[in-house]
DNA sequence: TGGCTTTACG
DNA sequence: CGTA
DNA sequence: GCCA
């Protein structure tokens, strides 16, 4: 479910006092809501203003009180943001401080632990979307990261895990407005100081300049378009697959229906051409497009599909095990990788030290565990236990979620962290070596149950770059150790990705794992095109020299690139 | 018609 | 070749 | 498959 979905006509939040049960207001039916105020949800915010520009802050001020107007003009949010003047009367503490300490002397410690106390991201963001964001990805202080998380205004709360694949309409009879057209408007009012969506344009020819929601108003196109797009990736046509995945960016970002009417205007988006527009004909007058149908009901695209589930297989593979041996089905799979007989004879030889080797039987046994789509609050358990984990072994680690995750995937694939330090004079000591470190701590506890790949810091190799030394990764499984509340709840083996990053890569780090590929991709190209930069996960160096360029925060690394920042919630530019 | 992000590692 |  |  997207962000955008959450524009529930009515939410509620659970921590005021005047908060009452959550789902009988949810079932309200928007009707009642003009009408009297019955039922608004007032979340009063309270700005912290040290560390803020006074334009910022005016800013933010404006920001809050923009949505509080929109929301009654346009009869269609219950959400209103009240500003107050003093942290104890707020629902919410914005504030640009992040250390805990400077935070003390600004607010009292057991008031904010009361509080959300939220980074001012979270205003605009919540702003922009149109709904209060949770939390989670926006807690100021790393110590009331879980009192913000419990204050938090909720939405919706829980409802998100029981409701839908990413494939179904949405509109259930809780929500009984299309909300497509509710970020377009949103797309199109004033400007918020920060991620100003109004400042990004859907016709570049670049995504990290266009605004990219996680399901946008053609989704039924896109996922159509991207059936055709798998199977030229398993034909192994990966430019005609390229294409297809420029297109389907370029449709993400486009914010109006395509009908007869937008058809035109549809045709003159970058990377729109002459197939796109036949196949974009059908849709519109058979409700598919043919080549899918076709592709769909082929039985070579479905074993192909399977085969490139599994870890370590791609397409290449896939089509080899088709072609050449005549497999189709995952059972034929097991058999012809012998899976049993390889598998029980690693776990005789097992190492208790290190974990084991992680190949294609052992993929295909866990097959079904890894393609299960993991909730939001299980990818936070799996952080906060890997926090607190590196917490015993030196305090002042940070950890920020990516990956889908970020961009507000209410389901994830897999859970991308990157690991940090907070103390900048001894953090590069801090983070090497330590992924081994906390995988093989992990490995023993029984918590990773396999590494598929640990890189580490290399030695400097010549002069082709300056800094690769400054990121490590860890490619893991993980599973979780039985829950104390409900020991009974199944526990499922989860892909977990852990970036450690030396602090002049950190926020490089941070955008390059967030996403989305196309996003990434297209970062890149703009850095080498237009400013002679080179851009990656590690950093972003002048072509001539390699001199990097550090960026301290999320924003410098647009501000470097020259380009408005987009946050993660619009950088969904692929499917 | 050449280019499409990037490149180390197993 | 497959993965991030 | 689309673009410069």
């Amino acid at each position: 479910m997207s962000p955008l979905k959450r524009n529930d006509p009515s939410f509620t939040y659970s921590s005021g006092s005047e908060a009452e049960g959550s789902s009988p207001s949810r079932k309200r039916a928007r009707n009642d809501v003009d009408e009297s105020f019955r039922g608004v949800q007032n979340i009063k915010v309270f700005i912290v203003t040290s560390k803020l520009g006074n334009d910022e802050f005016v800013a933010l001020e404006k920001l809050a009180q923009s949505r509080a107007l929109s929301t009654g003009a346009q009869r269609k949010g219950l959400t209103v943001l009240k500003l107050c003047n003093s942290p104890e009367a707020a629902d919410m503490i914005v504030t640009n401080i992040r250390m805990r300490k400077r935070f003390e002397r600004t607010i009292d410690w057991k008031l904010a632990k009361g509080k959300a106390v939220v980074t001012p991201e979270w205003l605009i963001d919540s702003v922009n979307l149109g709904t209060p964001q949770a939390c989670e990805a926006y807690a100021a202080i790393q110590d009331l990261h879980e009192t913000t998380e419990e204050n938090c205004p909720e939405p919706c709360e829980k409802c998100e895990n029981a409701i839908d694949s990413d494939n179904e309409p949405h509109d259930g009879p809780l929500s009984p407005t299309t909300t497509e057209v509710d970020w377009v408007s949103h797309e199109l009012e004033a400007a918020p100081p920060k991620c100003d969506i109004s400042k990004l344009s859907y016709l570049s020819n670049y995504c990290c300049q266009r605004p990219s929601p996680l399901k946008c108003p053609n989704q039924e196109l896109v996922e159509q378009l991207a059936v055709i797009m798998r199977f030229r990736d398993l034909e192994g046509e990966a430019m005609q697959m390229l294409a297809y995945e420029k297109t389907i960016a370029t449709i993400k970002a486009f914010p109006k229906k395509i009908t007869e009417d937008t058809l035109e205007e549809f045709s003159k988006l970058p990377y729109v051409g002459q197939k796109t527009m036949t196949k974009t004909r059908e849709f519109l007058s058979l409700g598919h497009i043919l080549e899918t149908k076709t592709i769909l009901a082929s039985e070579r695209y479905e074993s192909l599909s399977l085969f490139t589930q599994v870890f370590g297989i791609g397409a290449s593979v896939a089509r080899q095990l088709y072609d050449v041996h005549g497999l189709r089905t995952i059972e034929q799979l097991h058999l012809f990788y012998d899976v049993d007989a390889i598998v029980d004879k690693d776990e005789d030889v097992a190492d208790p030290d290190e974990p084991p080797e992680f190949r294609i039987p052992h993929a295909l046994r866990l097959m079904d565990e890894l393609n299960l789509k993991i909730p939001r609050s299980e990818v936070e358990s799996i952080r906060d236990l890997v926090m607190s984990e590196l917490e015993k072994i030196e305090p002042g680690y940070v950890g920020i979620l990516v990956g889908g995750y970020r961009r507000g995937k209410q389901e994830s694939n897999d859970v991308d962290i990157v690991i940090g330090h907070s103390d900048p004079s001894t953090a590069k000591a801090k983070i090497t070596g330590l992924s081994k470190k906390l995988t093989r701590r992990l490995y023993k506890k029984g918590v990773v149950t396999n590494v598929m790949h640990l890189s580490s810091f290399r030695a400097p190799n010549a002069m082709r770059t300056a800094h690769w030394d400054s990121l490590e990764k860890a490619l893991t499984v993980f599973i979780l150790p039985p829950n104390l509340k409900n020991p009974k709840a199944p526990r499922v083996h989860r892909r977990v990705d852990l970036i450690f990053a030396a602090p002049q890569s950190f926020w490089t780090a941070v955008v390059g794992w967030s996403g989305s590929k196309m996003f990434q991709r297209d970062l890149r190209r703009w850095a080498k095109d237009k400013k002679m930069l080179k851009f990656d996960s590690t950093g972003i160096t002048h072509r001539w020299d390699s001199k990097q360029i550090v960026a301290s925060s999320e924003e410098d690394v647009f501000r470097i690139l020259g380009l408005e920042y987009v946050s993660p919630e619009w950088r969904n530019a692929d499917l």
